[in-house]
DNA sequence: TATGTCATGTAACTGGTTACATGATTGC
DNA sequence: GCAATCATGTAACCAGTTACATGACATA
């Protein structure tokens, strides 16, 4: 079954009301919440997505208890398009590395603020592990079907902060002198 | 020196101005051919982005030699522009990972699909490697300061390639059984 | 003289973000 | 009663892509 060119919004909502049912409030929580270290989206793609989720069937909107609003929950024909969604192959999303783009023209910008960048990608790469560490923290307690999968998205994110940090650190070090005085770079060596 | 909010297509731009004049079109296949592993521009970005560079004295146009079009060269004011742009802050892309949005959901998809996503993944850090290794011998035979900065994005797409590799192989192997017969997937043991 | 490549641009569209408008419910 | 938060949406805007229109030059 092909799937109509799609964006992947529907992916993500689908998927998170596969979980649990939930207001489109609480959805876009859970998305930051939970995949919030390897996707985003905004408050503007959530609600019309949500809208034609509905008109299409795959969702059903219940009066919600207590609360105003309604809750949002995934029927059969949801689940089925979701299963295709995922099927769908991954499309490569165009690369744009800033980080990169400044390193490679490296020469304009002079070493010293290489060397800053440099620190700035490991110290982010240092927090970013920390942050997995805690959401592995969380993950142990729970005991649902779906456990071994989010772990690999955890594994992925801490092999790539990892592997970040290293090569930050690396290309620091590979980084040529900085005689520039302008940038404020302490000389190698002593003066009298 | 604050710059203005911007895209960083001018960065890009000014950038590959800075190593070599040359037209918008040798301009596209320049971004393509020597930030291509880490960069994307359009051909609908680099023209508004060249004229603006122009507009603002960034950028100059020369009659081209024996050709019908028009040679761009940085002007000073235009090289102290990419400082400035290249000095500013990185800003994280908002995180969008297909792969692992998939993954995530991975119980919904069944681990058979899994292993065949985490497979392609394998499969095409495997020929990123070919390609940077490509870059590299390129890069062995030219001698420019910039060279040891061109490096460091390749070492980095190198170190990334390769744990992407590591990471898929590792994902693939922790993936429960797969017990479903309609994905297709033979079962662990023989039957009689 | 036809084909391919170099070359320059524009217009329409898409996906996505931001900011705003609005109101209900809960807890202090 | 007031503030914070839950909740639902929309409108305007922006970045970026795609497809198209146009033409010069080189060469087979």
């Amino acid at each position: 079954v092909p799937v109509a060119r799609t964006s992947q919004t529907e992916t993500a909502v689908l998927g998170a009301l596969s979980i649990e049912p939930m207001s489109g409030y609480a959805l876009r929580a859970a998305i930051v919440e939970a995949l919030g270290h390897f996707w985003h989206e905004s408050f503007g793609q959530i609600y019309p997505a949500l809208a034609r989720a509905e008109a299409a069937g795959h969702v059903r909107r219940r009066a919600g208890g207590r609360t105003s609003g309604s809750v949002f929950e995934l029927t059969e024909p949801g689940r089925s398009r979701l299963r295709d969604l995922l099927a769908e192959p991954v499309e490569a999303a165009p690369a744009r590395n800033g980080l990169l783009l400044r390193l490679f023209f490296g020469d304009v910008l002079g070493p010293g603020a290489c060397r800053e960048l440099l620190a700035d990608a490991e110290q982010r790469a240092g927090e970013a592990l920390e942050t997995y560490a805690a959401i592995r923290r969380e993950l142990a307690d729970e005991d649902d079907p779906g456990r071994p999968y989010r772990l690999l998205t955890v594994s992925y994110g801490e092999a790539m902060a990892r592997t970040l940090r290293q090569w930050a650190q690396d290309a620091a070090a590979a980084l040529p002198e900085d005689a520039d005085p302008t940038t404020g770079w302490p000389p190698p060596t002593a003066q009298p």
